[in-house]
DNA sequence: TTGTATGCGTTATCAG
DNA sequence: CTGATAACGCATACAA
């Protein structure tokens, strides 16, 4: 990669190319049409005669041509690539979104340019620069920090995607998980069971997921007639750490409960830690319910009742509506309601 | 940074350019200079006297200009992107990885584009293809199942970095975790307990790091005398529903055992399950260790007696080396060494 | 030290 | 339907 061409010209064979590159001028040389004729049948821009478009076919497989995608976004618009800024690649949660997003793009010849915003606007501000400067043919957000004027100034120039809120825009879809429904359910849950004394683990403050979990849960207690007790009620960040800190506390305050359910699994596995040292048994002193169904959560010690969420699937959808906006301008996908999976972690109240 | 500048150079106001660009050439404008001389003071090309490289900086970041990717791409060599081929973005090991790629190569304005190679050796080619194709100035792949031989051929023209085996060719650095020592270190710290009867969860066969840990676990136990039971070795697969199979398997054989070495926490999860399902206490009645130490192992009942990896740490490594390869065309970083991390899960058998 | 000319591989805009 | 030809934004021999 070192050697570019040397001897402009064709007629003298070049000595050593390593990295000879098949050219679309070359498989139209090779098929005796213009360069144009090749790259209409390419992208599909005109009408081309078949046997034209046979003679190419052939040239291509024969010659092994790829395009080039730089030079394609140089002179056209389209890359077939499409920004993907995540919070972090690496979330045991978002993982499975980032291979749906792969999976769905990849079938459709795009592919993804993953980012990490780092959990702040300003981050995820610098990843959009960065990848509008690189021509994706648009952007999805997971669940980014960004403001919603932020999305929609870009919606302007760019189709977008963004999780984890529900926002309506030209050129923008928003596509969100019903996490109050998904609350309630867990709530409802344990109510069903028979506790009354029920602690909530809340996510980050200012994350609207945790706001709309925090409020399913609110909802289940008041529908059955449960006030809130407001020193049940424990902060926490979506992380162990945080869980554990919170059962902690809860623990300490000798406020009376037989059950938490936490705003996602993570903080359930500190929970569960806590209350593991505290001696409290898991579900025969606490019930425990958690909330996404990370696949690790079907091995914990017991095995967790949590709220599923089709995080692939999520990545499906994101990626198959912006492969929509692209094509129609407009995108309708259709998010799964949530499901709750009874596992081992929850029970009856002993009594 | 919503809108970028619109109209104001040219003469008519552009009726409708929403995505007016900055130009390398409008910066050269801007600052009374030509082109040529603002692409040196980007790349360093050459010496330009200090008056006019101020005005082009000045220029630059009054006009926020930022080159564009592909046209450098195009008419030079460099794409500053290197390829990275992970198994599958979404995987809970090589997760931190991707940030310590991410991360490191930041630092030297490089960006990663991340592909799955799904775990097999034909996704895997595919994946450099196209990587290639996105002319990627360098691949990095982590624990791939490519043979050697593609690999070598692959760093011909492209700078290497692969991890998880050893080899060694121009153009290619690999980057070897010492699972040797780290099998053998978990499997002494069993015997120092006083373990005998240990048994032992391989992970997929054929996958180089499995063998590893597998001859560690041989290599410590024929150094402390003990025989090696190939009734105590159960086939796992790296996930946690093997591991749970696997122990499943181990208890079914009513062969005596006092402690589990698995050869991935993943694995061991499964494998507290199953203990935990026939009544079996961790580490009251079976000591368990494995080998990753994946975050969520802290937070396990009890917390899991693990080797350490320092995943992030191999991912700023295989960057550095990445960078370095293609600055100086030769690498050399050093890899930390095994860490055992003792926790709750191990303790001296019962006797 | 600096500017000029040319080409990178493809798409888009014209004529025919 | 098809083929020239001009961009796209930048880097780099080459000349000055």
């Amino acid at each position: 990669m070192t050697d570019r061409n040397r001897g402009r010209g064709s007629t003298k064979p070049s000595t050593q190319r390593t990295d000879t590159e098949v050219t679309l001028q070359m498989v139209a040389q090779a098929a005796g049409v213009s360069a144009s004729t090749v790259s209409r049948i390419l992208n599909g821009t005109a009408a081309v005669s078949e046997a034209k478009k046979k003679a190419v076919d052939e040239a291509i497989s024969h010659l092994g041509f790829v395009p080039n995608p730089m030079a394609r976004g140089l002179a056209g618009g389209r890359t077939l690539s499409i920004g993907v800024i995540t919070q972090s690649i690496g979330s045991p949660f978002y993982g499975a979104a980032l291979c749906g997003i792969e999976d769905e793009l990849g079938r459709a010849g795009y592919s993804p340019l993953f980012v990490s915003g780092h959990w702040n606007a300003a981050d995820e501000a610098r990843c959009i620069d960065a990848l509008r400067s690189r021509r994706v043919d648009g952007i999805i957000v997971l669940t980014g920090r960004l403001s919603d004027r932020a999305l929609r100034a870009c919606a302007r120039n760019l189709p977008v995607v963004v999780t984890g809120r529900t926002l309506r825009a030209p050129g923008l879809y928003s596509l969100n998980f019903d996490d109050f429904e998904g609350g309630r359910m867990a709530t409802r849950h344990l109510i069903d069971l028979g506790h009354r004394r029920i602690a909530f683990i809340t996510g980050n403050p200012g994350h609207a997921d945790a706001a709309e979990r925090y409020r399913g849960y609110c909802s289940a207690l008041e529908e059955a007639g449960i006030a809130i007790d407001p020193r049940l009620v424990a902060p926490g960040e979506f992380h162990e750490e945080s869980g554990r800190r919170a059962t902690e506390a809860l623990i300490q305050s000798r406020r009376r409960f037989t059950a938490i359910f936490s705003a996602n699994d993570q903080m359930a596995y500190g929970a569960a830690l806590a209350l593991h040292r505290h001696g409290l048994r898991v579900p025969d002193d606490v019930s425990l319910v958690g909330f996404d169904d990370l696949p690790a959560s079907l091995y914990t010690i017991p095995p967790l009742s949590t709220v599923h969420q089709p995080v692939y699937d999520l990545g499906l959808l994101a990626a198959s509506a912006m492969l929509q906006l692209i094509r129609q301008g407009a995108a309708s996908v259709e998010m799964p309601a949530p499901v709750f999976m009874p596992r081992q972690s929850s029970r009856s109240p002993a009594t």
